[in-house]
DNA sequence: GTTCCTTGTCATAAT
DNA sequence: CGATTATGACAAGGA
């Protein structure tokens, strides 16, 4: 039982302090903190619960040193920040810009283009058939992938080939560049952490969790690879999205709802009966690629950014223009709670952007280039299908007028000057994804991400799971997430180096005031073994001694030493005081500590209490140098002084048994070893102290033996966790890529599509003016991004637009 | 002589 | 309730 207890108890401690610790050098990221609350209700929320559990004992020894570690941490912090810094800029250089801008470009040539920046992302209506088809089905994988999102994205996502990539302009590029800003994750307020925590957890509980992290370790393999590639590529998400800047400033803002901010969509005819073989088309390939469209629970969500029905011209301020309220119900956040948004989605722009552009690559890889990655996508998407599916559904494709809130919604900071709303009714998913990102938020993460990101990921998250949630976390997470990994791969590779451990050490001695010395005199086995003999000899030599001598006396005897071990059971040899137990402590202690440096300068020997094993004395004194006075003066001398307190003191009472008897003996025994002698109150009082003090001193030393076992098992259990955290923040970095490499697939199966619709007259509908509405229901609205841009710019397009039912 | 370390001891609480 | 154990704090002794 009290075995069981100690163990469970000190295991308790130990793992508490781990925490403890933990939570310390998490802590010194303080600046970071914003970040790191989700982080940390990843990695450590489970933990807390320990935490709470603070036993006497674990304070105690906490009390003693579980901190001091911290100004190690704060080297060590301080060099992962640099290195994160260095990183992160290195992410930027080597970012190219590529997919997003090709895709562009590639659309322009067929759609309509509206003007020259947008001109390629709205064009895209009719799109080349040759890659509609193979592009959609990747897409539709990486979608669907993305979609199902946490629990399976870890096949490939940065070796998708590049080809739609192009270059794109990479003169917004330059407002892109937020990432790199720390400062902006700093300037998060708690509310923002509590936010952001709080969408973790949805995030989590949606399923995004952790379990994400599973498939990372398949990853890892590539994930050298894929970060370049994924860098490279976030620069191009860069270019990307200064490409969506310009398409939003074109094509301007919708009409907004006064109250809401959100954009009144305009309900145009159905497009149904008047789709265009080419719609349908499309829409069958939507189908075929995302099975699942039907299933959802989207609830008839319109993309936000779709939803403006009236559009004013393309203005890029439009888009800017004011901020949305949230258009979701449970959103009643207010603006202030939609500036934290902004706040915090500046911070995930800068972040997505990285990611996206990390993303982008692979995504268009994916599909065609790796296998696995491909393998991987194809498992998405069927898995992940009903989401998409909900999202792609064309059933019915209105035109409304708004157009732009896509372009504008997503580039524009505010959310706002596109109202997301769908035709009618905002589907709790768009919802979702709006009160997730928060109208502003949502446009500055918009522009940092690609297309996609604006438009299906955004869907797909908050119609799927509420991932949506995730994705404007995402970025929060992987700017924590990669301060942390830069923090936590630091500390592995540089910050935990031996010596630091040393110093870390150093610090617990210290702070404990323990020694890391075992290798104490009385554990080592060579000094004070001998002592017995020596003291038995003293104490059989000293005058008064001889009545009780027999017996072993005060002094160690031989004899007594016999008795005293065989009675104890202890081994013969260690130090004899202590006994049996003291000897096997202290033997194992130097073995496992003999590694520490400290250490090693310890060899001390303190032990008053051993008796001496000069060679000068003679072994058996007391018998043989009667004649020698001098010598037995000097042995007497150096047995009290070498002698415990205890032991002169019992020698001076004359207490016929050794002191290792009293000490040792069980409790009967040591009762009938008193009652056999009579003893004055004052040697009773004496050998019970002598007992008690014997005892403690053993338990002392068991404490200290403990306390620094505990210490080095909780910095191994340290360094291990910080490894198993790192290599988590790793993964966790990886899916979000992944994930946002699906999201831009989404995006550009989205554009896949809309390309392909045609109106009656066989023309296929701009990107820029139009775009595509999903219901609740699961029909598909094409709806006019700006009438009014329509009507000026484009006459000859019909404002109105057909609802095209699609079924899935 | 000072500082640091080790060890023993005490007081106290927990077992 | 007494014995034992655990542990923080203190002090002695030694290097």
């Amino acid at each position: 039982m009290l075995y069981l207890k100690k163990n469970l108890t000190e295991g308790l401690i130990q793992f508490a302090i781990l925490l403890s610790l933990i939570g310390v050098r998490v802590d010194v990221d303080t600046y970071l903190s914003s970040q790191l609350p989700p982080l940390r209700e990843i990695f450590l929320g489970p933990s807390s619960a320990y935490t709470q559990t603070q036993f006497h004992n674990l304070r105690n020894t906490l009390d003693g040193y579980g901190l001091h570690p911290k100004s190690v941490d704060l080297d060590y912090y301080f060099t992962a920040r640099r290195l994160l810094n260095e990183v992160r800029s290195l992410d930027r250089l080597q970012v190219p810009s590529t997919e997003l801008s090709a895709w562009l470009a590639y659309r322009d040539t067929e759609g309509p283009v509206v003007s020259s920046p947008q001109s390629g992302s709205s064009g895209g209506s009719g799109i080349a058939l040759e890659n509609a088809s193979g592009g959609l089905e990747e897409m539709g994988n990486l979608e669907s992938s993305a979609v199902r999102g946490n629990g399976t994205l870890d096949q490939g996502y940065g070796q998708e080939p590049e080809e739609n990539l192009g270059a794109v302009a990479p003169e917004d590029s330059s407002e892109l560049h937020n990432d790199d800003d720390d400062s902006s994750s700093n300037n998060l307020t708690k509310e923002d952490i509590d936010l952001i925590d709080i969408l973790w957890r949805q995030d989590i509980d949606l399923g995004a969790g952790r379990e994400v992290f599973d498939y990372s370790s398949r990853q890892k393999e590539n994930k050298v690879e894929k970060r370049r590639s994924e860098e490279e590529e976030e620069e191009d998400d860069l270019t990307g999205d200064s490409w969506r800047n310009g398409l939003n400033q074109g094509q301007g803002e919708g009409p907004v709802d006064g109250e809401t901010g959100e954009s009144i969509p305009q309900q145009l005819p159905s497009l149904v009966d008047q789709t265009s073989p080419s719609l349908q088309e499309c829409l069958r390939l939507l189908e075929a690629t995302f099975p699942f469209v039907e299933e959802t629970e989207f609830p008839g969500s319109v993309y936000p950014e779709l939803e403006d029905p009236s559009e004013e011209g393309p203005s890029t301020s439009s888009s800017q223009g004011p901020l949305l309220s949230p258009l979701l119900p449970q959103t009643d956040s207010p603006l202030d709670r939609e500036q934290q948004w902004q706040d915090i989605m500046a911070i995930m722009d800068l972040q997505d952007m990285e990611i996206n552009e990390a993303a982008d690559p692979s995504f268009n890889t994916s599909s065609s280039s790796s296998g696995v990655d491909t393998g991987s996508l194809a498992d998405f998407s069927f898995s992940a299908h009903t989401p998409i599916n909900q999202d792609v559904s064309l059933h019915q494709a209105s035109l409304p007028s708004c157009s732009q809130d896509f372009q504008g919604g997503f580039f524009s900071p505010e959310l706002g000057s596109c109202p997301m709303e769908a035709v009618g009714t905002a589907p709790p998913a768009t919802l979702l994804r709006l009160s997730s990102s928060n109208s502003s938020d949502v446009d500055s993460t918009f522009e940092a991400t690609n297309l996609t990101d604006v438009l299906l990921p955004p869907r797909l998250n908050g119609s799927s799971n509420g991932t949506g949630l995730p994705d404007l976390l995402t970025g929060l997470l992987e700017e924590a997430l990669l301060d942390e990994i830069s923090l936590l791969d630091l500390a592995l590779v540089e910050g935990f180096n031996p010596a630091q451990a040393s110093r870390l050490r150093e610090e617990f001695d210290s702070d404990s005031g323990l020694s890391l010395d075992s290798s104490r005199s009385p554990a080592s086995p060579s000094g004070s073994e001998t002592s017995s003999s020596s003291s038995s000899s003293s104490s059989s030599s000293s005058s008064s001694s001889s009545s009780f001598s027999e017996e072993g006396a005060v002094g160690y005897s031989t004899d007594s030493e016999a008795v005293d071990f065989e009675e104890g059971g202890a081994v013969g040899g260690c130090y004899q005081p202590e006994f049996s137990k003291f000897c096997r402590m202290s033997y194992q202690d130097p073995s496992r500590f003999s590694h520490l440096p400290q250490l090693e300068h310890v060899a001390h020997n303190h032990t008053y209490n051993l008796a001496p094993s000069h060679p000068d004395l003679p072994p058996a004194p007391g018998k043989k140098g009667v004649g020698r006075e001098k010598q037995q003066q000097q042995q007497q001398d150096l047995l009290d002084k070498q002698q415990s307190r205890d032991e002169r003191r019992a020698r001076a009472m004359k207490i016929p048994f050794s002191n290792e008897k009293i000490v040792h003996l069980p409790v009967e025994e040591f009762n009938e070893l008193l009652s056999k002698h009579r003893l004055s109150e004052a040697q009773l009082a004496l050998v019970r102290d002598i007992r008690r003090r014997g005892k403690n001193k053993m338990a002392a030393q068991n404490c200290r033996k403990r306390k620094l076992d505990t210490i080095l098992n909780l910095e191994q259990g340290v360094e291990a966790l910080r490894r198993d955290k790192a290599r988590l923040l790793r993964e966790k970095v990886e899916f979000v890529r992944s994930l946002r490499q699906m999201k831009q697939k989404m995006q550009s199966l989205h554009q896949e599509v809309f390309s392909r619709l045609r109106d009656e007259s066989g023309r296929p509908y701009p990107a820029g003016e139009f775009s595509l509405q999903y219901g609740s229901d699961g029909s598909v609205l094409l709806v006019p991004r700006r009438l009014r841009d329509e009507q000026q710019q484009q006459p000859s397009r019909k404002p109105e637009k057909k609802q095209k039912d699609k079924k899935k």
